[in-house]
DNA sequence: GTAGAAGCTGGAGTGCGCTCCAGGTCAACC
DNA sequence: GGTTGACCTGGAGCGCACTCCAGCTTCTAC
């Protein structure tokens, strides 16, 4: 099965420019061309594009995609720096997601805050309701 | 008790440059000035600060920052779409989180692949030591 | 009273990750 | 065989969030 640019941006998520954009910077593999020059997109490409995403997602900069992109030519050999490298990632993403929650209690209490002053509003109007106009 | 720009720098993470290109876009208040002319942050200033690093760790756009920033200046009477916009951040930064997570998934499952790949090559390696130059 | 550190301003420059564009080719349909 | 639409290339442009710079002032210490 292939798949043309723009079925491969759909079924990826990204845009036809990012497709060409990656492959120029070296991030993924030229694909296939048809008899018109036209690129065709195997399963395999979009699986490696899937696997992108997840590592764009988490954050993971260009320049350290493209190593490991660069690293799955050499084979088996580099096994080692890519695992190496996922799982160096895999600590910063955690670290990303503790510092998340960290900022998450104090957008709790923030909000708590204004959830008290709202029903401190509302004990006023209910007692002195001439007083919302002032 | 009030610091110089060095010290708010310190204390709130920020580059000194950043201190006063966040004060030129109106995502902090001009602080005071001594008689020479020098930024005197005050203590308030520095947990707007740190309030502020909160919501750009947690992805907030600046422009949203500014709008929050901007309605602080209105008093009570804007509390309700200053909560509003911490209740959508954080839903924002829920949503963020597991997207983390689930891409966290898929880091552990390749990391654990390439597990099994070393224990193979050990394997390997320890039968037939000789293969290793091949 | 002078050297050096720290701070000031307005504005230009940077790095990242795309995104858009002009001008051209190619294939398919009427 | 002409039009339409998808795709091609190389290169320019963009939005974000800073970061740096030149040239100047001000305070501190000697």
């Amino acid at each position: 099965m292939t798949y043309s640019i723009a079925q491969a941006a759909e079924r990826s998520g990204l845009s036809i420019d990012t497709l060409r954009y990656y492959e120029r910077i070296g991030l993924v593999d030229p694909p296939a061309r048809d008899a018109g020059g036209r690129r065709n997109y195997s399963d395999e490409d979009l699986q490696w594009l899937e696997f992108l995403t997840k590592l764009r997602t988490t954050g993971m900069p260009i320049r350290m995609m493209r190593e490991y992109a660069q690293l799955r030519h050499r084979g088996v050999g580099s096994a080692g720096r890519r695992k190496q490298i996922l799982v160096e990632h895999r600590a910063s993403v955690l670290e990303r997601i503790a510092e998340l929650q960290g900022c998450l209690e104090v957008l709790n209490y923030k909000i708590t805050n204004y959830e008290q002053i709202e029903s401190k509003m509302d004990t006023l109007l209910t007692h002195y309701p001439e007083g919302a106009t002032a």
